[in-house]
DNA sequence: GCGCGGCTCTATAACGTTATACAGGTGATG
DNA sequence: CATCACCTGTATAACGTTATAGAGCCGCGC
């Protein structure tokens, strides 16, 4: 379909391998014959088949980012900082959508797709630590969030225990006593949660807060309508809480609607924070505390450290990184930051 | 690295070419042979090399979706069914994201990129009618959204000058006359907010109420960030609107929080109309009534038209379709749907 | 007995690219 | 003058797959 090498190479009169070698510079060529490949190229409108040249040099340009749910805006967010800095360093970022799916995640693993991409940065939550190391795909694979420990493999995440704590310690400060954690999956694998609510718990005990099971609520998943319902059962209770910790910032958003509808007034009867700092949080009535992972940094080291991996940078061993968080207090707890 | 079907021909004592009829069917193959095979892939762990087998077939089973705004829920939901679709037939989707860069539409309609996928689902902003003719690459294209009329392309939309009379119409019904709309771009490209402003008047007309260009705001772009200050200019004025339509969701949830920092009560002193449904107006306070475009609809035909062209069916001719869409009455025009 | 069609399977030529080995020519060096 | 190094350019073998042509075998009908 398209014009190839053997077309240009007709046109302009010399190999084959001479108009490779124009095209990538692998070999020095002559300035008279340079000049003319090119303008074959230009009249012609060559582009290399990047199927063939995969074929030939094993390497495609592209590199995957898989996450959980497409419409999570933290994954939106983080995504564009990501494509953004793989195109900086010659590479194509395409987004893959696991929704959630155990069986998604582990064909991504070590599927077929692998064939076609130099490597993958997942966001796992379905598979653990037997899934990761049984992979026989040999791409690099980056892990982003929390799930998965002791692989071999580069890991970036925040500390979710110590975001926790943040969250929590914000809330003792403000003076609140009875607070619930909505975002719990009681059987659950999802890791992130136990972490956090590990943090959450830690954080009552150093307050000298006593840890009530009731207000600790479990979802079975992660989004507003998630956060909507386990706030109105939190409501319901007949002591109920004085401030909610949202597993994330959708949760979180969740929470704030059922409690409109409910008319309590946040912050002054319950007081809402989450995790992810997404924009929409900025714009609610109120505006959302959260704890803000840096996710300019997570994404731009997934993609540096990735591509290192992929070019064979000796890196020394699978390295796991914490990035930074800060907390961001807005409306939702009384007190804006400046 | 990986292993191929040289490797499976091997273990299993059969040819290459029997190995490739196993695995995609072209030609029968003896039920003993076929398990023989079958045994050495599973074994092996054999999965095609799909740059190879694009190269031989032409085809890569890729497709791409480009959208303006990764950030945009509109647009993600649009994916996460668009995914799906392009999963039940066989094709895997990739999102790219153009970042309402000309450059960066222009590169992925005629650029290197399309020797990869075998077709692009395109939702363009900044670029027009002469740009899509001069397009050179022969992979099928679709259109999603406005923007480009009379192209030799399919094209998919919602009546966006019908949607603006549903929801102008819907505001005049329920009492207001001073109706104001967000997301005027002046000199603006974006064919969608020239034909949004424009069903707008005309609805504004039907109704004898006369048009008042103070009450148009411009913004540079679409964000929840431009509909608040859009919002609090409006507000500024000497005689407030009693309403606004928002050119989108997310601009109108921008327009609600200006509202609620300045004490305006909403739908009460001020009603708001978005255009996308996106989950998030579910769950602002108050939640957001809004014009809902048929995303499954939209969604699933770019992928099966796309298919269907890159499969040769013969469709006759380039389809123009309008999506169907419905007004969802929320509580920031005061009268909530069942 | 021989030709013929049908059924399995095999050998092999592409697809478009890049890397390797090599050829021809030129100028410098021993 | 022969040798060597060097510089340009060429021919060609991969990469892993699929489609085509054809080889071998069996049974059937004349």
């Amino acid at each position: 379909m398209g014009v190839n090498l053997k077309d240009i190479a007709q046109r302009a009169g010399v190999s084959l391998a001479t108009v490779s070698n124009v095209v990538n510079g692998y070999r020095p060529v002559g300035e008279r014959t340079r000049q003319r490949v090119q303008q074959a190229i230009d009249e012609l409108g060559y582009s290399p088949n990047l199927g063939a040249r995969h074929l030939r040099r094993g390497r495609t340009g592209l590199i995957a980012l898989a996450v959980p749910e497409l419409t999570n805006p933290y994954f939106a967010e983080l995504a564009e900082i990501a494509i953004a800095e793989a195109a900086a360093l010659g590479y194509t970022l395409v987004m893959e959508n696991t929704a959630a799916d155990r069986e998604a995640e582990l064909a991504l693993l070590d599927g077929s797709r692998q064939r076609i991409i130099d490597g993958l940065i997942l966001s796992p939550v379905r598979i653990g630590r037997e899934e990761v190391l049984a992979r026989t795909a040999g791409s690099p694979l980056v892990l982003i969030g929390e799930g998965v420990y002791d692989v071999p493999h580069d890991h970036i995440a925040i500390d979710n225990v110590a975001a926790s704590h943040a969250a929590i310690r914000h809330l003792v400060a403000i003076g609140r006593r009875r607070i619930a954690f909505i975002g719990a999956t009681p059987g659950g694998d999802r890791q992130s949660a136990h972490l956090r609510v590990r943090g959450y718990r830690e954080a009552l005990a150093a307050a000298g807060l006593p840890y009530r099971p009731r207000l600790v609520a479990g979802t079975d998943a992660f989004g507003r309508l998630d956060g909507m319902r386990a706030m109105r059962d939190l409501l319901a209770l007949g002591d109920p809480p004085d401030a909610v910790f949202g597993y994330n910032d959708m949760v979180a958003i969740g929470a704030l609607r059922a409690l409109a509808e409910a008319d309590h007034r946040v912050p002054e009867d319950v007081a809402v924070v989450g995790i992810d700092d997404i924009e929409e949080g900025r714009f609610t009535a109120p505006t959302l505390t959260t704890i803000a992972p840096d996710k300019r940094e997570i994404g731009r080291l997934a993609v540096r450290r990735l591509i290192a991996r992929i070019e064979g940078a000796e890196v020394a061993g699978p390295l796991t990184v914490q990035t930074p968080f800060r907390l961001l207090r807005r409306e939702s707890t009384g007190t804006p930051d400046a």
